[in-house]
DNA sequence: ATGATTTCCTGTAGGC
DNA sequence: TGCCTACAGGAAATCA
């Protein structure tokens, strides 16, 4: 599931490939997932420069600048199983190939593929892209606050450690997999409640939380069943670093304890229950 | 206010 | 081998 690794790594990819291109051709074979008015979207993104490419949260921004219009932001969440892939027009389209753009000059496109269609796509001013749904609701991004932003963030939250760390207005990027990883790296349970934590706590997950992403980014994030995968079509690397996410029942890697599989805020959640015990 | 539940969707894994 | 069901989950709405 592309979570801020995944989608920072896409965020990079793009920017290489596409900054300062101008937009040609869009085509839409499923408009359902544009959350914008088609016919807007469709007439406003030719004739476009590709100024830049920012992440927040999980969302991709991709800024289009037009000499005489509006700067306008092409806003994209990659959902479960969404792809961005930059690839030569004379690839055949693959299945679940939902939009495509060219450029000029021709060459290679933009695609966008996802088989279970959760992504989704808008079209926003881009001065007022971040002021508005669904950007304006997210939570500082992680691997941007200092200890102290995180205590106080964490301090004034009630609850369980997974469901606030999944919140993307608590934490903005934080998805299923980096959850578990960041609380086994904390040595906290995923049912632990925030508010009985001590400071020292909120240190250690802090801390785990910048080391997990930091080394899924590395790793260019992690792929899952061929889910996520980067501009270029390559899968991540660091699902082989993984230390409980799909490792029910495998000895814990740091005491041998056998992986425990449960279900908490509503998502599959794998812990070492020796190694995450509440505190 | 918080957490659980439901909806969207389809490929895959597992059971029989 | 083939069919069927359960499961995976991000976001948002709804319910308890």
């Amino acid at each position: 599931m592309p979570e801020l690794p995944e989608v920072e790594t896409v965020a990079r990819g793009l920017r290489q490939a596409l900054v300062g291109r101008t937009l040609a051709a869009v085509t839409l074979h499923r408009p359902d997932l544009l959350r914008t008015d088609p016919a807007l979207f469709l007439a406003e993104l030719p004739g476009r420069t590709v100024a830049g490419v920012r992440r927040r949260g999980k969302y991709l921004l991709i800024d289009l600048t037009s000499p005489d219009r509006e700067a306008l932001t092409w806003l994209v969440h990659l959902g479960m199983t969404g792809q961005l892939l930059v690839l030569p027009a004379a690839v055949p389209l693959q299945s679940h190939t939902h939009l495509q753009v060219d450029f000029v000059p021709a060459g290679r496109q933009l695609r966008y593929r996802d088989p279970r269609r959760f992504g989704f796509w808008a079209l926003l001013p881009t001065a007022q892209v971040e002021k508005e749904p669904p950007l304006v609701h997210l939570g500082p991004e992680p691997l941007e606050m200092s200890l102290a932003d995180f205590q106080a963030v964490m301090g004034r939250q009630r609850g369980g450690l997974k469901a606030l760390l999944l919140n993307q207005r608590v934490i903005a990027g934080v998805g299923n997999i980096y959850a578990d990883e960041a609380l086994f790296a904390a040595g906290l349970h995923p049912r632990q409640r925030a508010e009985e934590l001590r400071p020292v706590h909120l240190r250690r997950l802090y801390e785990a939380l910048q080391r997990v992403l930091r080394a899924a980014l590395a790793a260019q994030g992690s792929s899952i069943d061929a889910g996520y995968v980067s501009v270029e079509g390559r899968p991540g690397n660091y699902q082989d670093q993984h230390q409980v996410y799909g490792r029910t029942g495998h000895p814990c890697r740091h005491c041998g304890t056998a992986i425990q599989h449960t279900v908490v805020a509503s998502r599959s959640t794998h812990f070492c229950p020796r190694c995450q015990r509440r505190k």
